[in-house]
RNA sequence: GGGCGGUUAGCUCAGUGGCUAGAGCAUUCGCUUCACACGCGAGGGGUCACAGGUUCAAAUCCUGUACUGCCCA
């Protein structure tokens, strides 16, 4: 058949293809290609937001987790990838209010059915996008089974959750100080709030005794809140203010009295010493409330503005009230003077501006009980955290975890299964909608407004999307799950919940290991985002587009997945974040574009060699008449596919891609191929076994990188299996079900790799003279070997085709001590000593230099070890191997020196 | 304030006690050689942040310092 292969590997053609072809051959479906024997391999996706769009986040996160899967899934493993997508009550919900509002509607003034319904709609039209995203990525999730946590399946495992926790007495309903978003409106957990150092004041107020004896100086950062003190705390051991406690104030402005009250929070250490108190509006401040039987005085609303407490500054923005009061202060004489500080302030991570405090009715889930169970995981040795540092995180987070507010004041999302009885105000929860009170059963019940923090519903994502509450025989089989591949970010909203939740449903931890990746950041290490516009659209560099990077539009024709997929894979060490560019994805188009290449030089080899099918390793094994780069290349993949196998077993990313790419590009591309191109000419035996040889090898690496790229390496497997099986090649087979390869002991040799080590350098050496003198590669030179015994000749007169080859040789002689001829220049390879026979004069000072600089590091290392073998210690306490070795480095070195130090002299 | 990282070639990073410390990119020189210029061949380039310590042996382990990043409070 004839092949017309382009010389560029053009992923935008080959990529969509193969995908089609994949789905369509049913290789995502759960199982697909499973061997008997394994247990099932799991990974559970973390789901993205539905309306969302694919960032670089997202393409690292599911790169790793497609590697593991197609790892797995060769080895035979029964696999299944769950796929899905999250409903992001907060994120959703506010973006589908700015969509009403450019209709110039209001969400308030829309009814909750009606605002739904845009919601449901918003989701249908855009929801799509970003699963289609991932498989342009290339993964292979079984998308049959895709799910949404808001399904009628996923919502009632939701609801079953809840009302379980409820009954055992976990979901309590009470008033507590919560984290207020005035934007959002509604309340948040604690880990939705980031704190961020911002600078400030320490503003000092004066506040009259009620008695008109004096005053006391308070300190604030939040003037503004003062309306709603309620009291001014002092430490009760600080004999400055002993004798006021017990005595009033009087706010200024409102006129009312206050106490002075002795309390542990006053620090006598910080400002004045004095600190007002406003229990509705200060977290601690309403534990010394609790503590003094304080009144709670709300004179900041919902919406961020004053209340009508705030005398004469009600409907003002609680900040821009803060202003206008300092103002008046400083008139009245209540301002006592300013310090500058730096504080950390907490902002609502969605929304972004300072959290407001604020008492209100929330539901929360009881976390001691749940913590306990889930940090026994880890330290009994159940779950694995990688890097392992992330475990003791995950432990300090749950030793200290605090109630879990989940109920948010938005309609989208999963709304709390509890009704109020107007009649007797108990609650009824329940699996099914009540009809009648569970107290006094009575009919007057309205649900509880409130939805659940979407975090509620990921927390099941592992078991809910396998069917559970039923015990399905999915769950059965695929449950609890393999690997966790997530970033540092989630480990407290997501990775801990999850656990917690399936300890107490299912009585088992949700997986077993967790690999916590690095964030991925702009090449200045700054995380990416949007505002700052230093964001790479993987999508663009798939496909091709215009990226406005770092303020620059940047032109991409487009990388290829696979391309993608290994740069990430490569920057990926462990616990590193990567930091990222455009032309960072080079690497993997040029690495593509390379295993392009070699399959185009195979393929079209074989047209005129033809292979009744790629030959395996008992049928290599089998061949006569190999020769040592036959040996050593078989045996270097033997090599490879161990180490890549030991490289994903233990998430070492970066090495399992590293080595695919050195034995691929600088063993089986630089050396075995181009040697092959001369077995080609030779004909005969030599060029049919280099054929099966480079075969079976390119087969070979094909597998070993098919988890990393996967769409290149099935286009090339399939065209490859087409060409030489004939009548045996069934279509319909695919590459991504084939066997991962084991090492095979028979095609394993032992001196094979620095037999051929002495080979390539002894054509380096060569090369590096020719370049020296500026000769042309083209231009054939003369040899002259001089070797340290006859053993050595003879292993060397063995492989004499390949050096005159390799090296570019109009002859060669190999002789022990030979002479150097006239006009000859020598350079030096260990033992050995290379007489280069040059016409004319020419300038020798480069060599001159680098026989210099290795005689000089020569002599420094065998310093060291002469240093090290004269260390009585060193003989005694080193182990016998190690000492030996040194010896016979020590013994090459100095041969290599004498070389060196004769050459120098010649020269 | 507490915790956890990082600091190795111009840049981005490997390298968790033992060959003369490696890779990619960048750079220098040569090459349009019949797979590939998204390439090939050959080079140059490092006080492993700093100071102590442990050890026969330290980039690697320990202590401290400096700078830097993230998380928690």
């Amino acid at each position: 058949m004839t092949l017309e292969l382009p010389k560029s590997y053009e992923a935008k053609t080959v990529e969509p293809e193969v995908y089609e072809r994949w789905e369509k051959g049913g290789c995502f479906k759960a199982g697909a290609g499973k061997r008997a024997g394994l247990p099932s391999y799991t990974i559970a996706i973390p789901p993205p937001n539905v309306t969302g769009v694919l960032h670089m986040g997202h393409a690292l996160n599911n790169t790793l987790q497609d590697t593991l899967i197609r790892w797995r899934r060769m080895q035979g493993h029964d696999t299944l990838w769950q796929p899905g997508t999250d409903h992001a009550g907060i994120a959703t919900e506010a973006v589908v209010a700015k969509l009403l509002e450019k209709e110039g509607k209001r969400k308030e003034s829309t009814p909750r059915d009606e605002f739904l319904a845009r919601v449901w709609a918003w989701k249908e039209q855009s929801g799509g996008q970003i699963v289609n995203q991932l498989r342009k990525l290339g993964s292979s999730c079984d998308w049959s089974r895709e799910r949404f946590t808001m399904d009628d399946g996923l919502s009632r495992a939701v609801r079953t959750m809840f009302v379980a926790l409820f009954e055992k007495g976990l979901i309590y309903r009470g008033t507590r100080m919560v984290n207020w978003s005035p934007v959002l409106k509604t309340a948040l957990s604690d880990d939705e709030v980031d704190m961020k150092d911002k600078p400030g004041f320490l503003w000092k107020l004066r506040y009259p005794l009620s008695d008109g004896s004096g005053h006391i100086d308070v300190e604030t950062t939040r003037p503004e809140t003062f309306f709603g003190d309620t009291a001014v705390a002092v430490n009760p051991a600080d004999p400055r203010y002993q004798a006021l406690i017990g005595r009033t104030v009087t706010l200024p402005i409102v006129g009312r009295l206050i106490p002075i009250v002795g309390d542990e929070h006053a620090d006598p250490e910080k400002g004045t010493g004095a600190v007002k108190i406003t229990p509705a509006h200060d977290p601690n401040d309403y534990e010394v409330g609790k503590r003094h039987g304080l009144p709670l005085v709300r004179v900041i609303g919902f919406d961020g503005t004053m209340t009508a407490e705030a005398t004469g500054y009600a409907g003002q923005d609680r900040f821009a009230c803060r202003k206008a009061l300092l103002i008046a202060f400083e008139h009245s004489g209540v301002l006592q003077g300013r310090t500058e500080i730096t504080h950390a302030v907490g902002h609502s991570e969605r929304s972004g501006e300072p959290i407001e405090p604020m008492v209100t009715e929330q539901w929360f889930v009881k976390m001691a009980p749940l913590a306990e169970r889930a940090v026994k995981e880890t330290r009994e040795g159940r779950l694995h955290f990688h890097p392992e540092r992330w475990g003791k995180v995950y432990e300090q987070w749950l030793d200290n975890v605090r109630d879990w507010c989940i109920s948010r004041q938005i309609w989208w999302g999963h709304r709390i299964p509890a009704w109020h009885c107007g009649t007797c105000a108990q609650v009824t929860v329940g699996l099914e909608d009540p009809t009648a009170c569970a107290h006094c059963g009575a009919a007057a019940l309205t649900q509880d407004p409130d939805v659940l923090d979407t975090w509620f519903s990921s927390a099941l994502w592992p078991y809910s999307t396998l069917g559970w509450p039923d015990r399905t025989p999915e769950l059965a089989r695929y449950f609890p799950t393999s690997t966790l591949v997530t970033d540092r970010g989630i480990i407290f909203f997501w990775v801990a919940r999850m656990v917690m939740t399936s300890l107490f449903t299912l009585g088992t931890r949700p997986f077993s290991d967790v690999y916590i990746h690095g964030t991925v950041n702009d090449e200045n290490g700054e995380k990416m985002s949007k505002a700052k516009g230093n964001g790479i659209n993987p999508i663009i560099m798939i496909e091709g587009g215009t990226q406005n990077y770092l303020g620059k539009d940047y032109q991409c024709a487009g990388y290829g997945a696979d391309a993608v997929r290994y740069t990430l894979l490569d920057m990926t060490t462990e616990g590193q974040d990567l930091k990222l560019s455009p032309v960072k994805f080079e690497t993997g188009r040029n690495f593509a574009n390379k295993v392009w290449n070699a399959g185009r030089f195979l393929l079209m080899n074989l047209a005129e060699r033809p292979l009744a099918g790629v030959p395996d390793a008992a049928a290599i094994a089998a061949l006569q008449g190999l020769g040592l780069p036959e040996r050593w290349i078989l045996d270097r993949l033997q090599g490879a596919v161990g180490e890549c196998t030991a490289a994903l077993a233990s998430f070492r990313y970066n090495d399992y891609a590293n080595t695919a790419y050195r034995f691929f590009r600088d063993e089986l591309c630089d050396w075995y191929l181009e040697w092959a191109k001369h077995q080609f000419k030779a004909g005969g035996v030599a060029a049919a076994n280099a054929t099966a040889v480079l075969a079976h090898c390119f087969d070979g690496v094909l597998r070993l990188l098919h988890p990393g790229m996967p769409f290149i390496t099935e286009h090339l497997w399939q065209t490859l299996q087409t060409v030489t099986g004939g009548a045996a090649w069934q279509p319909g087979r695919f590459l991504m079900l084939q066997p991962w390869p084991l090492p095979e002991a028979a095609l394993q040799v032992a001196g094979a790799a620095p037999a051929m080590a002495e080979l390539q350098a002894v054509v380096s050496a060569i090369r590096n003279v020719r370049n020296l003198v500026s000769l042309a590669d083209g231009v054939a030179l003369g040899a002259t070997i001089a070797t340290p015994g006859a053993a050595r000749a003879q292993a060397l007169e063995g492989e004499r085709a390949f050096l005159i080859d390799r090296a570019n040789l109009s002859d060669l002689a190999i002789a022990v001590g030979a002479a150097k001829p006239v006009g000859a220049v020598t350079t030096v390879v260990g033992e050995l000593k290379i007489h280069v026979p040059l016409a004319g004069v020419v300038d020798l000072a480069k060599l001159k230099d680098q026989l210099a600089k290795r005689s000089a590091a020569t002599e420094k290392s065998i310093a060291g070890k002469e240093g090290r073998l004269g260390n009585a210690d060193y003989i005694a306490r080193a182990p016998a191997q190690q000492v030996e070795e040194t010896r016979e480095l020590l013994a090459k070195e100095r041969v290599e020196l004498g070389n060196l130090r004769e050459t120098l002299a010649g020269l």
